[in-house]
DNA sequence: TCTTGATCCTGACCCAGCGTCAGGATTGAC
DNA sequence: GTCAATCCTGACGCTGGGTCAGGATCAAGA
């Protein structure tokens, strides 16, 4: 039996366009008249409910096509590649579904202040940070520690204290002052990591991972970081923990610490 | 603060291209210097974050440059919609996913004779069939019924039926073959439904329903039923009953029931 | 056999959201 | 003034077709 694109695609569903579409890109080619007339056998039928098919498991009709020439054995391959990119736009969608559904719930208590819009855009950077830093932190430290840290970094308190050090970038890393600030960086950086000495671990080794990438972070988090002059604060902290451990002889411990975390 | 185009790509993180796009379709507008050239200013920053946020969450450009335009007012109620679009988009991908899921259950287990493809054929054309058929049944009907029922319709049994009924057409609805068909079927019938008789009205009305509608069939439910003559077979039916209740002075008892279902 | 209406052909332009040249014009630093 | 960097516009590409338009072909009736 055989039909013409009309007939053809009456029977299966798909319009005439579509399938001179199809037989353009090489899809599916009839066999044609002298007149040029496209004629379908059973043939093309089964090829079309198989093109039908793999469109409805969200193939482009490139791939069907590589799909369709391929070796049946590398089918099932073929297939949870598939499902994989599948289930990665449906992750994505799940990412926007909640964004919204945050700013709905958001929307029903807090002020109206800054506008829907402007809220939609800070949890959308956010979320975009967030999902930058996650990269460099061990699944544990991230869901543990980094998750709930980095959502409104830098804190008020971290602000405060890299005021302070800006103001005092050139003074001696050894003098009091600088020793002071830098006891109140770590205090707060102990206090907001906790005790759990593998936790610790963890989160000093993601966090120099992140640090060490830092010229690769997006352009977000960078202006974010921008805001201070963080490489000469870190250098700043780092010349005022060495002065202290020198003055305290612990320059072997540091080390020592360095190689294991590293 | 003004900015070039490319320092305002680079500041924003969308492409040159993107933003004479923008430009185009008159999604983001700049100022102009008197040459040509863009000047972006602090407000089209802010413009640029609300475009990246909006698009995030899945609008398309023309519909960012409405929402843009919107009264804040209507804000909750497009976000809303959004979200009911997003999720209307992952059950389309979450059906995908199912298809192919059971095409890797069946693997695991099943005779390969019938290909891989042509399994998968069969899957989504099913999973079409029962789409189309849900819509004529109440939700109970369909989950404890149609469900299961439709997905392997015709069964061999019903096939049996409708063979030996198409070979009878031209029989006395009330001879003796005939009645004996007509007890087949309903035998049929009454086994697939249950006891239940709530479920019972709802399933003949929905079958009801779908039988009305059935020039209004897709294609391919269409061609599954063009199989058997059902047309000639129902009304063959539809008489048979009429006899044998007529002879057992039951009319008033169908009409009721009739009413009833209607 | 001729006509007529239905069907079929191809090619061109359309949608979104840009990417990727190409060919010129401007800018800004030296 | 020069030269490189930057900017401009326009054209074409991609996916999966839809929507004309203008012609050719087919099938059936007069």
């Amino acid at each position: 039996m055989h039909y013409r694109v009309g007939d053809f695609a009456a029977l299966t569903g798909v319009t005439v366009r579509a399938l001179q579409h199809y037989d353009r890109v090489g899809l599916l080619k009839p066999s044609r008249t002298e007149s040029g007339h496209r004629i379908y056998s059973e043939a093309d039928r089964q090829r079309v409910r198989h093109i039908l098919a793999l469109r409805s498991v969200g193939m482009s009709l490139q791939r069907i096509g590589e799909v369709l020439a391929a070796a049946p054995a590398r089918l099932p391959e073929i297939f949870s590649a598939q499902r994989a990119s599948l289930e990665e736009a449906r992750t994505g969608i799940d990412e926007a579904i909640r964004t919204l559904e945050r700013l709905a719930i958001e929307e029903d208590d807090a002020s109206n202040t800054p506008s829907l819009l402007d809220r939609l855009s800070a949890t959308v950077e956010m979320h975009g940070v967030l999902e930058s830093m996650r990269g460099y932190f061990s699944e544990d430290a991230w869901k543990k520690w980094g998750e709930g840290y980095f959502t409104d970094w830098p804190s008020p308190a971290w602000r405060a204290v890299f005021r302070d050090i800006e103001a005092a970038l050139d003074i001696d890393p050894a003098s009091d002052r600088a020793q002071e600030l830098l006891k109140r960086a770590t205090t707060l950086w102990d206090a907001a990591i906790g005790s759990d000495s593998v936790l610790r671990r963890a989160v000093r080794e993601g966090y120099g991972n992140a640090w060490n990438a830092r010229d690769r972070w997006p352009r977000e988090l960078q202006r974010r970081y921008a805001e201070f002059r963080v490489e000469a604060i870190g250098k700043f902290l780092g010349n005022a923990a060495m002065a202290s451990w020198r003055r305290n002889g612990l320059i072997h411990t540091y080390t020592t610490g360095q190689r294991t975390s590293a």
